[in-house]
DNA sequence: TGTTAATATGTAGCAAGCTACCTATTTGGA
DNA sequence: TCCAAATAGGTAGCTTGCTACATATTAACA
């Protein structure tokens, strides 16, 4: 009998997600939009939807759909690139900035929730088996190269 | 900055899905279909989608969309339960059995590569850390009870 | 026994992943 | 300079996940 190593991540994936969901629900968004609404407000300059390709490890299309939605529901719209008529600069909309706040508290507790009776070193270990294995497997999507602007 | 562990077993899944798709893709299988023909051919006696369910930890209308499609390429058959009639039973057909040897070995190459310079320790720790976080979430889908038969 | 609750499965419709293919721009060399 | 390659993004169509609702059968109990 196999391990199932990959098995135990999808269903690990599978309980915060839904987790996150239901409790992201009131607010209209789901856990991967809200995840990417977060990452938007954290970043001091607009990103592109390329800059969230490499954050998240997704493909384009998958992006794409994710932030038409966004847009679709007012928390971003985009806005073309001033210097690069390919590109497109996202901005957050107010309705975005103000749920922000409280979908950062959910999503951290969601986190905390996971981690119950975790101590320091046990989560240390944990990202970092985590981490090794994710690099064992090759950086699988988004092989495309990009220049990144400094994070914040 | 919190720590993402979702966004990492998220990634990982995604990674280990990617790779096993692609090297089952020769049979025509993805790998969620190889995870659960391997299950069903392993289970002493013909399993019902009930059993799949709770083993994959999915709901029932994911395990149905699966079955349907493994039927579909001619890997499965379903018949009816003599005692039950509510319920079905899956039987593997021989197109079915003769891929399951090249499909477990493919599996395991792939989870030997997950786990590349892991020590027996590290692996048990990992597995250890991945349930106690499955487990710390509440056995999220799949609430509902079944008499399972007793596994092989 | 007869009615209600539990169980097994089906279907519709959506989100979020993916691959494959397409267009438009920009970059880099000959 | 000009053409080919690289890059950013779009769309179509698929699988896999989910919730919500519906149906049929079985189990439980008054």
């Amino acid at each position: 009998m196999p391990t199932h190593f990959g098995h135990y991540a999808r269903i690990l994936h599978s309980c915060t997600d839904q987790a996150m969901t239901a409790a992201l629900a009131e607010m209209d968004l789901t856990a991967a939009q809200g995840h990417i609404l977060g990452y938007i407000h954290r970043r001091s300059t607009p990103p592109c939807p390329r800059d969230i390709e490499e954050t998240f490890r997704l493909t384009h299309p998958t992006v794409s759909g994710l932030l038409s939605r966004l847009e679709k529901k007012g928390f971003i719209e985009f806005r073309p690139d001033e210097t690069d008529r390919r590109s497109k600069r996202i901005y957050i909309c107010p309705k975005g900035t103000e749920v922000v706040e409280t979908m950062h508290r959910t999503i951290e507790q969601n986190e905390c929730r996971m981690l119950q009776g975790f101590t320091e070193e046990e989560k240390a270990q944990f990202a970092q088996l985590l981490l090794r294995a994710i690099e064992n497997m090759g950086i699988t999507p988004c092989k495309r190269k990009h220049k990144e602007e400094s994070q914040q």
